[in-house]
DNA sequence: GTCTGCGATTGATGAACATCAATCGAGACG
DNA sequence: CGTCTCGATTGATGTTCATCAATCGCAGAC
């Protein structure tokens, strides 16, 4: 681990509260790994063995069913992910690829499992850490129910400039592709409702969007006070 | 409370292995409600006053956006709800109403989240809770992605059929109209996915499914064995 | 520079699904 | 016993989205 990797992963919401002395058991029970692009870390069915939490790099989290296949999240770090199996102890529902080279933290999950069960301060984060990623996935599921493509791409945008500073700009750091199958449709169609947003406050060039007409955009793309802007 | 609800409360995974005298204090600054039927209960971006357990009846969870609604679990007893809101003091992000004449238990939010601090058991069963219901949300999130209407409601009655105990018979207990908004659907084109199952070993009669042909099901539905079969 | 590979885009077509309208059928009620 | 109501069903039609195919544009290799 380099110099200042540490106490930054400390500081996650996860471990922050966490004993000294316990999280100092769970880092010396973990061990640091680097891999390549387009390495699967592991696959949907699988036993977890190991908590991960990327370091460094970018990881994308899909499921797979039938043949065909979904993004499920793209993971950035620093971030902790598959947390709910861990904790569970049951099959990954998820399988994980790293996009870029990463280096990830593995926690065993049995050590979290235990450790969980001894530091209070560790449960209660973890229990807040679920409750947030299951409010996330109620989002994610609703909007894929209730709203079609394009609308789910404004929203989406609108929801990155605010996190990217609010400056009227976002700048798209997945390819394309993946964005669209986060947002489960095809490459085209997203290409597609670039276009249509085109004629509603939105330009584009390559990966990086303006936002001309926030109140066109947001008109068009009906962003809900209470899903959308709230964290 | 009626004789043997007690009890039966505390039998529930989330109150099971607590502390007697902090579940004592649970339910002694809780209160039992009735309810008539088609009642809202609380609404999408109210903050959350209670933890709720369904004692009888049956709720209906939903979302809304943009004047469309879409259910998205159907509450059945004995059952806690809206644990993930009430647990992060954060704003409901789906409203609830009675189908039935309901009662149910409202605990204080207040009150939940104090006793869960103190009282380890409770909060490793409020994390596991959590973490089952991040799950369920990743297979209803995967299977709306991936699969077509008729193949999600294939997977249903699949597996309704294995919890209501595997004789090859389903009993529909939600009007179909709920079914249908509960798989992302119209009504109309739920009456539709049954007919082409009709092709594929099922039989209907009125809320009475009949598996004749499992095989040939599972064959059109594709099952995935880790999020289908598993619990 | 040119070639090459790959992702993004664009257009044409088809499948899945929603919508609109009409009808059917079963339970409620006079 | 009829009729009224409401959900379920069926058919006709339109919209949304996927698929297939071709082209564009850009970055890396040589």
């Amino acid at each position: 681990m380099r110099p200042g990797e540490k106490p930054e992963i400390a500081r996650l919401p996860l471990f922050r509260e966490m004993q000294e002395e316990q999280r100092e058991r769970i880092f010396s029970g973990s061990f640091l790994q680097v891999f390549p692009p387009q390495l699967t870390l592991f696959e949907l069915g699988q036993h977890p063995d190991f908590l991960h939490v990327l370091i460094d790099g970018v990881v994308e989290l899909y499921a797979t069913s039938a043949g065909r296949d979904t993004t499920m999240r793209i993971v950035e770090p620093v971030t902790s992910f598959i947390l709910a199996a861990v904790v569970t102890d049951m099959p990954y529902l998820m399988s994980a690829r790293t996009l870029t080279s990463s280096r990830v933290l593995l926690v065993p999950a049995a050590l979290v499992r235990e450790v969980v069960k001894q530091d209070c301060a560790l449960m209660q984060a973890t229990m807040r850490e679920l409750a947030l990623a299951y409010r996330d996935l109620v989002r994610a599921l609703t909007d894929m129910k209730l709203r079609q493509s394009a609308e789910r791409l404004g929203n989406l945008l609108l929801t990155q400039e605010r996190r990217q500073g609010g400056g009227g700009k976002v700048q798209l750091r997945a390819e394309k592709r993946l964005l669209a199958s986060l947002l489960g449709m095809t490459p085209e169609n997203l290409s597609r409702a670039f276009g249509v947003l085109g004629g509603h406050g939105l330009e584009i060039d390559g990966a990086q969007v303006t936002i001309t007409d926030r109140a066109a955009l947001e008109t068009f793309s009906r962003p809900d006070p209470v899903r959308d802007d709230a964290g």
